[in-house]
RNA sequence: GGGCCCGUGGUCUAGUGGCUAUGACGUCGCCCUGACGUGGCGAAGGUCGCCGGUUCGAAUCCGGCCGGGCCCACCA
């Protein structure tokens, strides 16, 4: 009698990893044909040696949300993509092959591109696996699919029609390392020591007068000096014209009251192109551009002498002629911020190129509208969308001189200059592909394909779309992205990329908003707040913990930890704490696998109670799972179930159960109940012990079960847990303090409050 | 320069006007009972960033400051 039916005392990541199998050869969570639906648009990873332990947590934390809407009766959506567009692989190919792309057969690359992404690709995979998410990782998509990219293409196709996309040569943001034009959302600064340069700037009448800059090696692309109107050191010289040191060039000096008096000498030579202020005041004064820097970032025959050299060089060779010359009057150490290319951080210039645009500039205040209608988890990021709107002022240049994206999908008639936009819904490499067709206007054969690709984001904008069968197959999307809710997780880092440009998308394909909720998580940091990089050495590989803690213990930390949206800092010794949990948890079950399970009786007054606070845990639990945030209602739970449900009522009721009457039934049924719901509550975030233990004990699995319905039949007991709870610590300080065994007998009156548990407390304490 | 967020014992965390501020992890004692490689009891540890205001009463509301983080921006 009473034998335990779960044998382990200890958690082990073994288990959990017997489970997982055992769910891969059941084969679970496939999308089925019930609503209501909730689709889940998961960031697609890019796939490489190493994931960071922070965005293993985060997809953790994304697949508590996905199996708490299905509990909660949802039919959830929960594709799991893999991002392989784009910049990292070429240099992870020209890297470990020892190669230049641009000096090697396009067709060639790609395919060591693609070779290098699916080695990786398992890997990813089964990291996924072992942090059990629930989505389809076997049948994962990837954003380099021919039907993947088909689809970029077909919406590239039709905004193509609609006139949403022009080709224009402007000044842009050009990363000379990638040798590729990219998007302001792509740009970050640094801040970075430089130098001030005074130079003395002949006048034409004579004389000289002094500019600071800090790119001397620019003066070539000089076209104007400004000064503010007001300044009385140089009201005299506005209309007159000054000699270009070095070259001899005679420049117009101008007013313009953007320039701060304070700052240098108050005088500010216009460039093509130091910075984005250049490219402001060249179009506002009509300036003529000079291409003083090449796509490799070296100096043109516009620099005369200098031709040739990289930026660096020239600037130091520059600063050297000055100072012979007698012109360089002064330097002065400065910290200014340098443009840099988010993904290879090196030094972006600003150089005219053509390139393709999609309109976005006329889209901000209805996506501003979007904005305020999601639902925003936390609200506060809200804010940080709405920042990047403000700050649009130009559209998005989305063409790429790169080779592992999306291309783009156009031929331009090599005799008359027409451009064919192919049908929508192949997949098109216009660099190896003929169209196939003669022009229509002067019926020529000879095509010459575009050889440039999309940016990234053109591909990865548009996941949520392609994941609900958008243009593929119309009744899903109706089903999903039409009536569906639709939820959005992401970081931080990506909000003015990934969300904005979904956002934009979206709603100029569709003419609808992407998401209803948007879902922000946090950072993963070190222990000391700071941020994971190698340079540090302070990295965490998810595989380190998954081997040592396992799945479980990983999620069930993250969801203890932080509240979401708010950086975390992460600790193995917490994660540890983590796997404690779970081990007691385990031991609660095993105490009340011993028990059998019977058909409700006539309960007694504390059976009541301990329901009354098992509804309390439960209603606290279901209301976080609700707003996505979890972490606000573990910490009742966990407070519940060792607490008042392990250290109160299961010693209050140990001698009752052990009998076998109507009375030790009521005992047994109430252990089943509260070990039901709260395997029940707990499934979301620690789906492997909580599924052992289900199937031990129980029929089926945990996971297809319903979240437990909110009872308050009991809600009048509530009031006694204070009292309860007292008086137990009263007892159990008393003999602790008198040297005696817990369960030796003690002489002490039951509070008359307590009156309708005197039975059970007698018993439990010895009390005579 | 503008804006946003945050600041509770060593660490994490609960708590949006009201009993001596919650709990966890960690530390230090003591104890072991038949679900528990665990558990129980106890101890040390916080002027709830600082100052002022509102109020009978503030960690909680208001203002200012300090500190930390983030975003945006034209300092050449």
């Amino acid at each position: 009698m009473f034998q335990p039916k779960i044998k382990e005392k200890v958690w082990s990541v073994d288990i959990e990893k017997g489970m997982i199998e055992l769910w891969m050869k059941e084969g679970w969570y496939e999308f089925e044909e019930k609503e209501p639906i909730f689709v889940i648009d998961t960031p697609p990873p890019y796939p490489g040696p190493f994931w960071h332990i922070g965005a293993a947590i985060s997809y953790a934390q994304q697949d508590i949300i996905a199996r708490s809407r299905r509990m909660k009766g949802y039919n959830v959506l929960y594709p799991i993509g893999i991002d392989r567009n784009g910049i990292p692989v070429e240099w992870y190919v020209e890297k470990y092959e020892g190669i230049d792309m641009w000096k090697y057969p396009r067709e060639k690359f790609v395919e060591l591109c693609r070779t290098a992404l699916d080695k990786y690709d398992d890997n990813m995979a089964n990291i996924m696996r072992r942090l059990m998410l629930s989505g389809d990782i076997d049948h994962r998509y990837r954003t380099d699919l021919d039907e993947y990219r088909a689809l970029t293409q077909a919406t590239f196709i039709e905004l193509w029609k609609r006139g949403l996309i022009y080709e224009a040569n402007r000044p842009n943001n050009w990363c000379p390392r990638c040798r590729t034009t990219i998007a302001d959302a792509e740009v970050e600064y640094k801040t970075e020591k430089g130098k001030l340069y005074y130079i003395k700037f002949p006048l034409k009448k004579g004389g000289h007068v002094l500019i600071a800059t800090t790119r001397p090696e620019l003066i070539a692309g000089c076209d104007l000096v400004l000064v503010h109107p007001e300044d009385d050191r140089y009201k005299d010289l506005i209309g007159k014209k000054v000699i270009l040191p070095i070259y001899g060039r005679e420049v117009k000096i101008a007013a313009d009251k953007e320039v701060d008096p304070e700052f240098g000498t108050g005088m500010e030579m216009v460039c093509s192109y130091g910075d984005s202020v250049d490219v402001r005041l060249f179009r506002k004064w009509r300036l003529k551009e000079r291409k003083v820097l090449d796509i490799d970032g070296k100096l043109t025959e516009e620099a005369g002498k200098y031709a040739g050299l990289s930026v660096k060089e020239a600037r130091e060779k520059i600063v050297e002629d000055l100072r012979k010359e007698g012109l360089l009057e002064k330097v002065e150490e400065i910290e200014h911020k340098v443009p840099i290319h988010d993904k290879c951080k090196s030094e972006i210039e600003i150089i005219s190129m053509p390139e393709y645009y999609l309109k976005q500039v006329e889209f901000v205040e209805e996506l501003k509208k979007i904005a305020d209608e999601m639902k925003w988890y936390p609200k506060k990021h809200k804010q940080r969308l709405l920042d990047w709107l403000n700050s649009i002022t130009m559209d998005w240049p989305i063409s790429r001189r790169r080779y592992y994206g999306t291309e783009i999908p156009l031929w331009y008639c090599k005799k008359c200059g027409y451009i064919h936009v192919p049908k929508p819904g192949r997949y098109y490499k216009p660099w190896k592909e003929k169209p196939g067709i003669k022009c229509p206007k002067c019926g020529s054969e000879d095509w010459k394909g575009e050889e440039r690709t999309l940016d990234t984001w053109m591909d990865s904008s548009i996941s949520v779309l392609y994941i609900t069968g958008y243009k593929k197959d119309e009744e899903k999307f109706k089903r999903t992205f039409l009536k569906g809710e639709k939820l959005r997780p992401q970081g931080t880092d990506i909000i003015r990329t990934w969300l904005y440009y979904s956002l934009l998308r979206v709603y100029q394909l569709t003419g609808k908003r992407a998401f209803e909720h948007v879902w922000i998580n946090g950072m993963g940091l070190d222990e000391k707040g700071r941020k994971m990089s190698k340079s540090l050495g302070n990295v965490i590989y998810p595989e380190e913990i998954l081997d040592e803690y396992g799945g479980d213990a990983l999620r069930f930390y993250s969801v203890m930890e932080g509240a979401v949206g708010d950086d975390y800092r992460i600790s193995k010794e917490r994660i540890e704490g983590a796997f404690k949990s779970l081990t007691k948890l385990l031991n609660i079950a095993r105490y009340v696998s011993m028990f059998p399970q019977v058909e409700e009786v006539e309960l007694e007054e504390t059976d009541k109670w301990i329901l009354s606070e098992l509804n309390e845990a439960k209603e606290r639990m279901l209301k976080a799972y609700d707003e996505f945030d979890p972490h606000k209602g573990i910490h009742h739970l966990r407070k519940f179930t060792h607490e008042l449900f392990a250290s109160h009522y299961i010693e209050m009721t140990k001698e009752r159960a052990r009998e076998n009457d109507e009375k030790a039934k009521a005992v047994w049924y109430t252990l089943h109940q509260v070990l039901k719901d709260v395997l029940r509550l707990l499934a979301p975030i620690v789906p492997a012990i909580t599924d052992y233990i289900w199937r031990s004990l129980y029929e089926g699995s945990v996971h297809k079960e319903k979240f437990p319905k909110v009872d308050r039949k009991y809600e009048k007991y509530r009031k006694y847990t204070e009292r309860i709870v007292g008086f137990n610590e009263k007892i159990w300080k008393e003999k602790k303090e008198r040297g005696l065994s817990l369960k030796s007998e003690i002489k002490t009156e039951v509070p008359k409050e307590l009156k309708p548990f005197e039975g059970d407390l007698r018993r439990m304490h010895n009390i005579k």
